[in-house]
RNA sequence: UGGGUCAUGGUGUAAUGGUAACACAGCAGAUUUUGGUUCUGUUUUUCAGGGUUCGAGUCCUUGUGACCCAACCA
């Protein structure tokens, strides 16, 4: 989150700075609250960006709880992933805490409700409660429950978490108001029986809390100065503030965003397990899933993202940013950090006919031209090369100034060559080129005078090593899968590409996981976890931009 | 025929009654031993009607449109 007091603050910050300013608070505490039912997404990111970016900017906290309140969902391995994501993304939690660690502080508290007339056990059931309860446009119907007196409600709510009520039996409501314009606020269900054991509490607990009895409760409890959740829940902040007016406890304040959506991308829980369960990608984790551990494998830095959330902004619209601004984000920060290696993907041999068999040369080339700090690495030139097939056509159109018969190329930090002669099999495939080099022209101490516009990469044959590396596109192909009618037949046909046997320089041979490299002119790529010792496997975490490829699109 | 939230370029976000701006995307050019980077220029905008005002994206009013709410999910 960006602390530069010019850039102009987004209306959570004024309502911070409003309550900083008028000593409503001396300090603010926040908190991202997922329920530990599935794995982050860049949806979650967003939002954790947003509440752990506000703790930080004000000099305040964030704690991260988990709001398990379901047991038939939740799991202790998404508790785990969860922590990982967010310390990953650059965030310390102030506390790590459990909406099931207050569930004894909660029952209490539903019994103040039915002590002060306020709650009732309701033996009626899911369908009846269906039925009472309205339309938008009609009132609901008082439950024949509602007025059995505050004991007999103690008594019953006791036999409930005794167990002594089989699941579904019935539940616990508040008593509010059942023809409230507020569908929220007609009698809103407290408790449930769910005889389920619980990833935290065992079988403690045979009822369970709703998400409207426990939420509001353990921001207060926490002390959470400003609780944000997205927009969904603004009719439920009317009954977060009657529960906590009715117990008379720490006044936590929701307030709601816009949930910010990714062009491209889909953050459907439901939608994201078919694409695992139904192979169209290998894993939770899948370099072109839109999680938080897919980025991380696919090479996103956790500072793109984070500069991606800052920069999307903040709003109470429906919004989709757009997916070409994370890959800005990550281009930028990557161009930064990233060493240059070369890597030829689809290989053209070389020929230089003038240079002499058997001789190699070594060069030298800058790891990276945007940070002088990061040094140069040694190239081996020699008579027979390696270049993108690519990089040489026979017949090439306007504009292309790269390799064609007769022209000159630049070979990037080594000579300049010209094309005499293409070599080809019987059926017509061109197998390999020859060249001259012109030996005044070694970069450095070039005195050839020659100028070929094209610079290309290069490798040598005789050390040239092989690699696996992945190529991945965008997942869908529109930019809205989600609104599709079958979003699965949206999906990008060509979303990857495994490239089998690519070529890598010798430095690329011992990469270790979690490095990031430029391979120069292709794009961005990190070590992927598949990487075994002496076989290298390479996920392309975006490509460069390239106005050569605009250019023929014309 | 209820309530809530919202409406500014292609996408987002500003402008808090006083010249509609910034970023990304797009387009054009310069530089470049990465068709990358960097730099410069540039196309495109206030949902509609009415009103208040010297002056309205902003205030009032009437419409229109979008999204959310009738889970023992969160």
């Amino acid at each position: 989150m960006s602390t530069n007091s010019n850039t102009p603050l987004n209306f959570l910050e004024e309502i911070i700075e409003a309550d900083l300013a008028s000593g409503k608070h001396k300090t603010i505490l926040t908190r991202f609250p997922p329920e530990p039912n599935g794995y982050l997404h860049i949806g979650h990111a967003t939002s954790i960006c947003l509440n752990f970016g506000l703790g930080l900017k004000y000099g305040g906290a964030t704690n991260l709880r988990f709001d398990d309140t379901n047991p038939v969902t939740e799991d202790t391995e998404y508790v785990e992933s969860i922590i990982e994501d967010v310390r990953w993304l650059g965030f310390e939690p102030a506390n790590i805490l459990y909406a099931s660690d207050y569930f004894e502080q909660l029952y209490e508290w539903a019994k103040v409700l039915i002590q002060k007339g306020k709650a009732y056990v309701d033996f009626s059931t899911a369908e009846e409660i269906a039925a009472m309860k309205g339309t938008p446009t009609m009132p609901g119907q008082n439950s024949p429950y509602r007025d059995t007196t505050p004991e007999e409600n103690m008594a019953l709510f006791e036999k409930m978490r005794a167990g002594e009520f089989p699941d579904g039996h019935c539940t616990l409501r508040a008593k509010i108001d059942m023809a409230s314009s507020n569908m929220i606020m007609r009698d809103p269900l407290l408790y449930r029986i769910k005889h389920a054991h619980h990833h935290r509490t065992g079988d403690k607990w045979c009822i369970y809390p709703m998400y409207d009895w426990a939420h509001g409760q353990s921001d207060s409890i926490e002390k959470i100065t400003h609780s944000i959740c997205t927009l969904e829940f603004a009719p439920h902040r009317e009954l977060y503030d009657w529960c906590i007016e009715q117990l008379g406890i720490f006044p936590s304040k929701q307030y709601e965003f816009a949930r910010r959506n990714v062009s491209y991308a889909i953050t459907s829980k439901r939608k994201l397990k078919l694409l695992v369960e139904e192979g169209h990608v290998r894993s939770w984790d899948d370099p072109r899933m839109p999680t938080i551990s897919g980025f991380r494998r696919r090479g996103y830095t956790p500072a793109s993202i984070r500069e991606f959330c800052d920069r999307i902004g903040l709003g109470k619209r429906e919004m989709v940013a757009d997916m070409s601004l994370l890959e800005f984000c990550i281009r930028e920060d990557l161009n930064k950090i990233a060493l240059r290696r070369f890597a030829v993907l689809d290989p053209l041999k070389v020929v230089i006919t003038n240079y002499p068999e058997g001789q190699t040369e070594a060069l030298e080339t800058e790891n990276n031209p945007e940070d002088p700090n990061a040094g140069n690495r040694p190239l081996t030139f020699g008579r027979e090369l390696w270049i993108e097939q690519d990089d040489f056509m026979e017949n090439p159109p306007p504009k292309y100034f790269r390799l064609s018969p007769g022209g000159m190329v630049r070979l990037k930090s080594a000579y300049i060559i010209q094309c005499h002669d293409v070599v080809k099999d019987a059926n017509g495939h061109i197998t390999e080129i020859h060249c001259t080099y012109v030996p005044e022209s070694r970069s450095g101490q070039d005195t050839s005078g020659l100028k070929p516009k094209g610079v290309i990469h290069w490798l040598a044959a005789s050390n040239a090593q092989k690699a696996e590396v992945r190529l991945y596109d965008r997942l869908f192909q529109v930019e809205d899968p989600a609104s599709e009618e079958d979003f699965l037949a949206t999906l990008n046909p060509h979303n990857l590409q495994v490239i089998e046997n690519a070529l890598i320089e010798p430095a690329l041979a011992d990469a270790k996981l979690g490095e990031r490299f430029q391979f120069t002119r292709l794009g961005y790529f990190c070590v992927d976890p598949d990487a075994q010792p002496g076989k290298p496997v390479f996920n392309r975490t975006v490509t460069l931009k390239d106005a050569w490829a605009k250019e023929q699109q014309k």
